[in-house]
DNA sequence: AGAAAATAAGTGTATATACTCCTAATTATG
DNA sequence: CATAATTAGGAGTATATACACTTATTTTCT
Protein backbone atom coordinates (compact mmCIF):
# COMPACT_ATOMS: atom_id res chain seq x y z
CA UNK A 1 0.00 0.00 0.00
CA UNK A 2 1.39 3.50 -0.93
CA UNK A 3 -0.30 5.06 1.99
CA UNK A 4 1.79 2.99 4.33
CA UNK A 5 4.55 3.54 2.54
CA UNK A 6 3.85 7.60 3.21
CA UNK A 7 3.46 6.75 6.73
CA UNK A 8 6.58 5.01 7.09
CA UNK A 9 8.53 7.59 5.42
CA UNK A 10 7.05 11.15 6.64
CA UNK A 11 5.16 10.31 10.28
CA UNK A 12 5.72 13.06 12.22
CA UNK A 13 5.66 11.74 15.46
CA UNK A 14 7.74 7.99 14.26
CA UNK A 15 10.35 10.49 13.09
CA UNK A 16 10.61 12.74 16.15
CA UNK A 17 10.88 9.67 18.71
CA UNK A 18 13.42 8.57 16.40
CA UNK A 19 15.64 11.62 16.62
CA UNK A 20 14.74 11.96 20.14
CA UNK A 21 15.84 8.66 20.81
CA UNK A 22 19.12 8.94 19.25
CA UNK A 23 20.31 12.22 20.29
CA UNK A 24 18.92 11.51 24.12
CA UNK A 25 22.06 8.93 23.39
CA UNK A 26 24.29 10.67 22.33
CA UNK A 27 23.82 13.24 24.95
CA UNK A 28 23.28 10.72 27.86
CA UNK A 29 26.67 9.53 26.89
CA UNK A 30 28.55 12.85 26.79
CA UNK A 31 27.06 13.18 30.89
CA UNK A 32 28.36 9.77 31.69
CA UNK A 33 30.80 10.77 33.88
CA UNK A 34 28.75 12.85 35.54
CA UNK A 35 26.15 10.36 36.58
CA UNK A 36 23.41 12.46 35.39
CA UNK A 37 20.79 11.57 32.15
CA UNK A 38 20.32 14.16 29.26
CA UNK A 39 16.65 14.69 31.01
CA UNK A 40 17.93 15.17 34.47
CA UNK A 41 20.58 17.35 32.97
CA UNK A 42 17.38 19.39 31.27
CA UNK A 43 15.77 19.96 34.91
CA UNK A 44 18.85 21.55 36.50
CA UNK A 45 18.85 23.74 34.03
CA UNK A 46 15.46 24.29 33.89
CA UNK A 47 15.69 25.28 37.39
CA UNK A 48 18.47 27.18 37.36
CA UNK A 49 17.06 29.29 34.86
CA UNK A 50 13.44 29.60 36.90
CA UNK A 51 14.29 29.82 40.26
CA UNK A 52 12.01 28.10 42.76
CA UNK A 53 9.36 27.38 40.98
CA UNK A 54 5.51 24.47 41.76
CA UNK A 55 5.82 21.75 39.74
CA UNK A 56 2.43 22.34 38.21
CA UNK A 57 4.15 25.61 36.40
CA UNK A 58 7.37 24.06 35.98
CA UNK A 59 5.35 20.90 33.90
CA UNK A 60 3.39 23.84 31.61
CA UNK A 61 7.10 25.00 30.92
CA UNK A 62 8.63 21.44 29.74
CA UNK A 63 5.50 20.21 28.32
CA UNK A 64 5.86 17.54 30.06
CA UNK A 65 2.93 15.68 32.73
CA UNK A 66 3.05 16.49 35.81
CA UNK A 67 3.07 13.27 37.39
CA UNK A 68 6.24 12.37 35.13
CA UNK A 69 7.96 15.20 36.24
CA UNK A 70 7.41 14.71 39.81
CA UNK A 71 9.02 11.29 39.51
CA UNK A 72 11.79 12.60 37.78
CA UNK A 73 12.42 15.14 40.46
CA UNK A 74 12.11 12.83 43.49
CA UNK A 75 15.26 10.85 41.77
CA UNK A 76 17.00 14.40 41.94
CA UNK A 77 15.63 15.19 45.25
CA UNK A 78 16.85 11.66 46.70
CA UNK A 79 20.27 12.68 44.98
CA UNK A 80 20.51 15.83 46.98
CA UNK A 81 20.51 17.87 43.49
CA UNK A 82 16.95 19.29 44.44
CA UNK A 83 15.03 19.99 47.38
CA UNK A 84 11.43 20.20 47.75
CA UNK A 85 9.40 22.49 50.11
CA UNK A 86 5.80 23.00 50.99
CA UNK A 87 5.02 26.62 49.10
CA UNK A 88 2.73 29.66 50.61
CA UNK A 89 -0.69 27.91 49.49
CA UNK A 90 0.00 24.99 51.18
CA UNK A 91 -1.41 22.73 47.80
CA UNK A 92 1.74 23.53 46.40
CA UNK A 93 5.37 21.97 46.31
CA UNK A 94 8.26 24.74 45.60
CA UNK A 95 11.06 22.90 43.71
CA UNK A 96 14.93 24.13 43.96
CA UNK A 97 18.07 24.08 43.15
CA UNK A 98 20.53 22.89 45.99
CA UNK A 99 23.99 24.33 46.18
CA UNK A 100 24.67 20.45 45.41
CA UNK A 101 22.70 20.47 42.18
CA UNK A 102 24.34 23.89 41.04
CA UNK A 103 27.75 21.99 41.45
CA UNK A 104 26.58 19.00 39.27
CA UNK A 105 24.81 21.07 36.67
CA UNK A 106 28.41 23.41 36.21
CA UNK A 107 30.61 20.25 35.92
CA UNK A 108 28.03 18.46 33.46
CA UNK A 109 28.35 21.89 31.17
CA UNK A 110 31.18 21.67 28.97
CA UNK A 111 30.10 17.70 28.38
CA UNK A 112 27.10 18.90 27.15
CA UNK A 113 28.81 21.46 24.73
CA UNK A 114 30.28 18.41 23.60
CA UNK A 115 27.54 16.73 22.37
CA UNK A 116 25.60 19.67 21.67
CA UNK A 117 28.34 21.11 19.37
CA UNK A 118 28.41 17.78 16.88
CA UNK A 119 24.83 18.47 16.21
CA UNK A 120 24.87 21.93 15.64
CA UNK A 121 28.46 22.40 13.53
CA UNK A 122 26.99 18.48 11.59
CA UNK A 123 23.79 20.60 10.62
CA UNK A 124 25.69 23.62 10.56
CA UNK A 125 24.26 27.00 12.37
CA UNK A 126 21.66 28.13 9.80
CA UNK A 127 20.08 24.52 9.35
CA UNK A 128 20.40 24.13 13.12
CA UNK A 129 18.31 27.37 13.65
CA UNK A 130 16.21 26.66 11.66
CA UNK A 131 15.60 23.20 12.69
CA UNK A 132 15.18 25.01 16.65
CA UNK A 133 12.95 26.60 15.28
CA UNK A 134 10.59 24.21 13.53
CA UNK A 135 10.79 22.30 16.55
CA UNK A 136 9.31 24.96 18.64
CA UNK A 137 6.33 25.46 15.80
CA UNK A 138 5.73 21.26 15.99
CA UNK A 139 5.13 21.86 20.15
CA UNK A 140 3.46 25.20 19.62
CA UNK A 141 0.65 23.12 16.77
CA UNK A 142 0.21 19.54 19.04
CA UNK A 143 -0.01 21.41 22.01
CA UNK A 144 -3.06 24.12 20.41
CA UNK A 145 -6.74 23.15 21.74
CA UNK B 1 25.24 32.15 33.97
CA UNK B 2 24.37 33.55 30.49
CA UNK B 3 25.81 29.83 29.59
CA UNK B 4 22.91 28.34 31.14
CA UNK B 5 20.57 29.84 29.39
CA UNK B 6 21.97 29.17 26.41
CA UNK B 7 21.00 25.43 26.85
CA UNK B 8 18.27 26.06 28.06
CA UNK B 9 17.04 27.50 24.73
CA UNK B 10 19.20 25.65 22.55
CA UNK B 11 19.73 22.27 23.74
CA UNK B 12 19.08 19.58 20.74
CA UNK B 13 18.47 16.76 22.83
CA UNK B 14 15.58 18.80 25.45
CA UNK B 15 14.03 20.09 22.73
CA UNK B 16 13.77 17.30 20.56
CA UNK B 17 12.55 15.15 23.70
CA UNK B 18 9.58 18.19 24.66
CA UNK B 19 8.58 18.40 20.61
CA UNK B 20 9.02 14.25 20.66
CA UNK B 21 6.52 14.58 24.29
CA UNK B 22 4.02 16.80 22.62
CA UNK B 23 3.77 14.96 19.03
CA UNK B 24 3.06 12.05 20.72
CA UNK B 25 0.68 12.89 22.91
CA UNK B 26 -1.46 14.60 19.76
CA UNK B 27 -0.91 10.94 17.98
CA UNK B 28 -1.72 9.21 21.16
CA UNK B 29 -4.99 10.81 21.40
CA UNK B 30 -5.70 10.30 17.37
CA UNK B 31 -5.16 7.12 17.93
CA UNK B 32 -6.93 5.96 20.49
CA UNK B 33 -10.53 4.44 19.02
CA UNK B 34 -7.87 1.90 17.98
CA UNK B 35 -6.64 1.15 21.20
CA UNK B 36 -3.10 1.71 19.65
CA UNK B 37 -0.13 3.69 21.35
CA UNK B 38 1.35 5.88 18.82
CA UNK B 39 4.55 3.78 19.27
CA UNK B 40 2.67 0.74 18.76
CA UNK B 41 1.22 2.14 15.36
CA UNK B 42 4.75 2.97 14.25
CA UNK B 43 5.72 -0.67 14.61
CA UNK B 44 3.03 -2.14 12.64
CA UNK B 45 4.02 0.15 9.40
CA UNK B 46 7.18 -0.73 9.43
CA UNK B 47 6.45 -4.03 9.43
CA UNK B 48 4.17 -3.94 6.81
CA UNK B 49 6.98 -2.09 4.56
CA UNK B 50 9.41 -4.25 5.29
CA UNK B 51 7.85 -7.73 5.99
CA UNK B 52 8.87 -10.50 7.86
CA UNK B 53 12.47 -9.22 9.47
CA UNK B 54 14.76 -10.23 12.42
CA UNK B 55 14.63 -8.13 15.54
CA UNK B 56 17.70 -6.94 15.64
CA UNK B 57 17.45 -6.02 11.96
CA UNK B 58 14.18 -4.02 12.52
CA UNK B 59 15.66 -2.11 15.50
CA UNK B 60 18.39 -0.87 13.78
CA UNK B 61 16.02 0.53 10.72
CA UNK B 62 14.16 2.41 13.44
CA UNK B 63 17.48 3.57 15.23
CA UNK B 64 15.39 1.79 18.83
CA UNK B 65 17.43 -0.55 21.26
CA UNK B 66 16.76 -3.92 20.39
CA UNK B 67 15.67 -5.05 24.05
CA UNK B 68 13.19 -1.99 23.64
CA UNK B 69 12.12 -3.64 20.55
CA UNK B 70 11.78 -6.86 22.22
CA UNK B 71 9.65 -5.47 24.89
CA UNK B 72 7.00 -3.33 22.58
CA UNK B 73 6.51 -6.31 20.10
CA UNK B 74 5.63 -8.82 22.61
CA UNK B 75 2.59 -6.30 23.53
CA UNK B 76 1.50 -6.47 20.00
CA UNK B 77 2.15 -10.08 19.57
CA UNK B 78 -0.23 -10.98 22.84
CA UNK B 79 -3.04 -9.18 20.81
CA UNK B 80 -2.09 -11.06 18.49
CA UNK B 81 -1.11 -8.36 15.86
CA UNK B 82 2.07 -9.65 14.92
CA UNK B 83 3.70 -13.42 14.56
CA UNK B 84 7.31 -13.94 16.15
CA UNK B 85 8.91 -17.46 15.04
CA UNK B 86 12.40 -18.88 14.86
CA UNK B 87 14.11 -18.21 11.54
CA UNK B 88 16.34 -20.51 9.56
CA UNK B 89 19.43 -19.37 11.74
CA UNK B 90 17.85 -20.79 14.81
CA UNK B 91 19.21 -17.50 16.98
CA UNK B 92 17.03 -15.22 15.01
CA UNK B 93 13.37 -14.06 15.53
CA UNK B 94 11.40 -13.56 12.59
CA UNK B 95 8.79 -10.46 13.01
CA UNK B 96 5.88 -10.80 11.03
CA UNK B 97 2.39 -8.64 10.84
CA UNK B 98 -0.63 -10.78 11.15
CA UNK B 99 -3.85 -10.47 9.59
CA UNK B 100 -5.37 -9.06 11.98
CA UNK B 101 -2.29 -6.59 12.68
CA UNK B 102 -2.93 -5.23 8.93
CA UNK B 103 -6.76 -4.65 9.91
CA UNK B 104 -5.55 -2.69 12.79
CA UNK B 105 -2.84 -0.74 10.79
CA UNK B 106 -5.94 0.44 7.92
CA UNK B 107 -8.24 1.00 10.68
CA UNK B 108 -5.65 3.38 12.03
CA UNK B 109 -4.72 4.88 8.73
CA UNK B 110 -7.26 7.62 8.90
CA UNK B 111 -6.72 8.39 11.87
CA UNK B 112 -3.17 9.01 11.98
CA UNK B 113 -3.83 11.39 8.90
CA UNK B 114 -5.63 13.68 11.14
CA UNK B 115 -3.29 14.36 13.21
CA UNK B 116 -0.63 14.48 10.77
CA UNK B 117 -2.41 16.65 8.21
CA UNK B 118 -2.30 19.02 11.67
CA UNK B 119 1.63 19.40 11.82
CA UNK B 120 2.06 19.38 7.70
CA UNK B 121 -0.61 21.65 7.07
CA UNK B 122 -0.10 24.00 10.26
CA UNK B 123 3.74 23.93 9.10
CA UNK B 124 3.12 24.46 5.60
CA UNK B 125 4.71 21.65 3.36
CA UNK B 126 7.99 23.42 2.83
CA UNK B 127 9.11 24.41 6.40
CA UNK B 128 7.51 20.55 6.74
CA UNK B 129 9.66 18.75 4.22
CA UNK B 130 12.88 20.57 5.78
CA UNK B 131 12.41 19.60 9.09
CA UNK B 132 11.65 16.44 8.35
CA UNK B 133 15.52 16.08 6.55
CA UNK B 134 16.75 18.68 9.34
CA UNK B 135 15.50 15.04 11.20
CA UNK B 136 16.84 12.62 9.33
CA UNK B 137 20.57 14.49 9.26
CA UNK B 138 20.54 14.57 13.49
CA UNK B 139 19.82 11.02 13.82
CA UNK B 140 22.94 10.17 11.41
CA UNK B 141 24.98 12.67 13.32
CA UNK B 142 23.83 11.29 16.50
CA UNK B 143 24.25 7.92 14.96
CA UNK B 144 28.12 8.23 13.50
CA UNK B 145 30.36 6.61 15.45
C1' DA C 1 -20.08 31.06 57.10
C1' DG C 2 -20.81 26.77 54.76
C1' DA C 3 -21.27 24.06 50.56
C1' DA C 4 -19.65 23.51 45.91
C1' DA C 5 -16.17 24.09 42.42
C1' DA C 6 -11.53 24.38 41.26
C1' DT C 7 -6.67 23.53 41.89
C1' DA C 8 -2.09 21.11 43.32
C1' DA C 9 -0.22 17.12 44.09
C1' DG C 10 0.45 11.95 45.00
C1' DT C 11 -0.52 6.73 43.77
C1' DG C 12 -1.47 2.82 40.93
C1' DT C 13 -0.78 1.05 36.65
C1' DA C 14 0.93 0.58 31.96
C1' DT C 15 3.99 1.50 28.13
C1' DA C 16 8.64 3.15 26.22
C1' DT C 17 13.40 3.22 26.65
C1' DA C 18 18.11 1.39 27.32
C1' DC C 19 21.93 -0.68 29.96
C1' DT C 20 24.27 -4.90 31.89
C1' DC C 21 24.61 -9.57 32.20
C1' DC C 22 23.45 -14.21 30.50
C1' DT C 23 22.40 -18.21 27.14
C1' DA C 24 22.19 -20.39 22.77
C1' DA C 25 23.58 -20.81 18.11
C1' DT C 26 26.68 -19.85 14.37
C1' DT C 27 31.07 -18.70 12.31
C1' DA C 28 36.05 -18.40 12.30
C1' DT C 29 40.52 -20.30 13.42
C1' DG C 30 44.13 -23.24 14.86
C1' DC D 1 37.32 -31.05 13.79
C1' DA D 2 37.51 -28.75 18.24
C1' DT D 3 37.73 -24.51 20.38
C1' DA D 4 37.44 -19.48 20.37
C1' DA D 5 35.09 -15.50 18.81
C1' DT D 6 30.98 -13.61 17.18
C1' DT D 7 26.11 -12.92 16.86
C1' DA D 8 20.93 -13.08 18.18
C1' DG D 9 18.24 -12.88 21.63
C1' DG D 10 16.21 -12.85 26.61
C1' DA D 11 16.06 -11.34 31.70
C1' DG D 12 16.90 -8.09 35.41
C1' DT D 13 16.95 -3.47 36.61
C1' DA D 14 16.35 1.52 36.24
C1' DT D 15 14.60 5.73 34.24
C1' DA D 16 11.01 8.35 31.36
C1' DT D 17 6.41 8.96 30.17
C1' DA D 18 1.39 9.60 30.89
C1' DC D 19 -3.44 8.31 32.22
C1' DA D 20 -7.10 7.53 35.77
C1' DC D 21 -8.15 8.00 40.35
C1' DT D 22 -7.65 9.96 44.93
C1' DT D 23 -6.56 13.44 48.66
C1' DA D 24 -5.79 17.89 50.47
C1' DT D 25 -6.19 22.73 50.07
C1' DT D 26 -7.99 26.95 48.24
C1' DT D 27 -11.40 29.71 45.99
C1' DT D 28 -16.12 30.76 44.72
C1' DC D 29 -20.89 31.24 45.37
C1' DT D 30 -25.01 31.58 47.75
Amino acid sequence: MAKVLEVASFCACANLRKASRAVTQLYDESLQPTGLRATQFTLLVALSVTGSISITDLAQQLVIDRTTLTRNLTLLEHRGLVAIAKGDDQRTRLVTLTNQGREALMKALPLWEQAQTRIVSGLGRAHWNTLLSGLSDVVSLACEP
